[in-house]
DNA sequence: TGCTTACATGTAAGCACTTACATTGAAGGA
DNA sequence: TCCTTCAATGTAAGTGCTTACATGTAAGCA
């Protein structure tokens, strides 16, 4: 029962009369024990509801079995008010713990995630908790950009999740942001003989907005399209400040671009509401295209042409480069890039817009 | 450097000319160490670039500072496709996770979430493993049906999460399906003038299945309203199994009720499908509503009137009792039930439908 | 039968910390 | 001046495990 001090193998030990040595070798699955001194052992461990303690394992040397992932918690969020995070944050962390858990089960380790509040002081903290109790650990890229981060990363393996920029200490995954962009650039115009393209781009400050802009720029200078910079909005990765931006841009008198081409869904959706609003059809009057393939996307209406980063898969690459770490098959330093891929949906003008809703059958 | 073997508190000890206790004083912040010895020791820790082990530090120390939270992972998906999890359980663990992350670093302490296949043989061993990292440990309710698992919260601080029944262990944290249910069934019935129900449940075995459909029959009979047999429907909390249910009583030539309740919103959704396909018009020609209010609700169209769930709120709260039982603040084996709130949107008939799309404004 | 060998188990030395207790030395009071 | 007191620091005993090495025992073989 909780509260009472909890058993140790000394107990164990002592209980199934054997030494501690063999309990953990029993522990460990070791060949060498006599069947029957197992049973008696297991019995003992049974009765005694024994849990070896991890942080003596690890300290002793002994393998944990278990592979962290750190990921941001609302960074924004003032401490006040616990609001639910913006969807995309959550959709993508979520589907890249899935798969890292997955993988993870997949390879006999348990996978331990843990937000961490970057920022704050207790962060470094954190991560040092979380640390003691795995072999290694996977950051995604918000948390990296931190002292302790780096220090963690320094004395244990450790890989960094979409992050720009080579870790040192470990492993590096990231995503195509620019093959993906020019895909679907080439795909607006040839198909949709698209020309006169418009962009909605996130925060400066973010790698990921930089990486997504310049891609389109070059795209659209590749395939011989125009971009005026009147066209050219800043949404900040949010579907508000896009709806704004956009809003503000409908106001003006310039002609507009055939269509937007968007650095994340949020923005798409947010373009979406205001062209209904303002009674432009998409995709017949605009075509409008996201990024990241968040659930939303397939849902709205008309369903939204985007591009898919492989969040799933992101998370079993980590686990498995983590892994590939610990065992030694894996060099450190080495750096995995995962393709995108362009999903093509109604709001570029290629599927009816009524099967847009239909579409998504999920169990 | 990953592989390289880092410092410890002894080479700093010996570059500080000083000893490992007062190392240690100077990690921890006591207040015995002189001004001049605090600087030496800082300046060796910072040229060795030391971190502390904190599995040593917690195995001498004691506490942790860290609780687990165990959820399902994708229970139902074979081994061989690991595909995205359906929206639901992804949605609905996710607030919760955040919930109780945000809590904890509230109270000074780490969230390690571990999602464990359920029904695997691994699963004890799971568990077993995020039990020796943690002090105290969250279950939810389909990870609580399980033996290593009740083993577990025999001899540890556990609560259970939106499970039924008591735990004799730990705590446990209940959502209160009666009221949610019996608040939209009297709202649609005084409102919208609602007499002739139809309900679409869930899988048999769930517990909150069941509950759901006990409160919402139970409710029915209060208002006097009336519930056919034939409009008795079972979608297994899955969108797709709702449409082919509904479809398939749509070809029976038996009056339709005047609103189909559905037990959650996967399925409410399928059925919005499917009355659309047939051209049967929400909510003037039939009211649908779901449970749960997932992100999705809002967005569909018509937006779907709901039961909230308080998700966030049930991990915070989760959170506060674990650690409450750690201090011995909250007595073993207390329940605490948390309410569900009526959302009212447009799918029941309260709000035009086309300001559903619109409502919400996420950052 | 005596020796090798392999297996089952025990012994004890870490692992990297925290902390109770011991020691030292200087300040302060008689 | 001697004794007390207390701050600064050191010493060493855990903390619960893993594992190299030691020991004992029975089987295999000449």
């Amino acid at each position: 029962m909780a509260g009472k001090r909890s058993a140790t193998i000394y107990d164990v030990a002592a209980a199934a009369f054997v030494s501690i040595a063999t309990v953990s070798r029993v522990l460990n699955g070791s060949i060498h024990v006599l069947p029957e001194t197992r049973e008696r052992v297991d019995e003992a461990i049974k009765q005694l509801q024994f849990v070896p303690s991890s942080a003596a394992r690890s300290l002793s040397g002994g393998r944990r079995w278990s592979i962290g992932l750190a990921y941001p918690l609302d960074g924004d969020r003032s401490i006040e008010s616990p609001q639910r995070e913006d969807d995309s944050s959550v959709l993508y962390n979520d589907a890249i713990v899935r798969g890292a858990s997955w993988q993870a089960a997949q390879l006999g380790y348990s996978l331990f995630a843990c937000a961490v509040r970057t920022g704050q002081d207790a962060e470094a903290q954190v991560i040092h908790r979380l640390y003691s109790a795995v072999e290694g650990i996977i950051l995604t890229d918000r948390v990296v950009h931190n002292v302790g981060a780096m220090r963690i990363a320094k004395r244990m393996h450790a890989v960094h999740l979409s992050g720009s920029g080579t870790s040192q200490f470990g492993g590096t995954i990231r995503v195509d942001n620019a093959g993906g962009i020019s895909e679907l650039v080439r795909h607006l115009a040839t198909v949709h003989q698209i020309a006169d393209f418009g962009f909605v781009g996130g925060s400066a400050e973010s790698p990921d907005a930089t990486a997504r802009f310049e891609a389109f720029r070059d795209a659209v200078e590749k395939v011989g399209g125009n971009l005026r910079s009147e066209n050219l909005l800043n949404g900040e990765f949010s579907l508000a400040k896009a709806e704004a931006a956009l809003t503000a841009r409908l106001a003006d008198s310039a002609a507009l671009p055939q269509a937007f081409v968007c650095a994340n869904d949020q923005m798409a959706i947010g373009a979406l509401h205001v062209l209904r609003d303002q009674g432009i059809d998409v995709p017949r009057g605009l075509v409008v295209t996201g990024f990241d393939d968040i659930a939303l996307a397939s849902q709205v209406y008309p369903a939204l042409t985007t591009i898919a980063q492989p969040s799933f898969e992101l998370g079993v690459a980590a686990v498995t480069m983590v892994i590939g770490l610990l065992d030694r098959e894996i060099e450190v330093g080495s750096v995995q890039t995962l393709p995108t891929s362009l999903v093509v949906r109604s709001s570029c003008g290629c599927e009816s817009p009524e099967s847009g809703q239909a579409k998504k059958a999920n169990s």
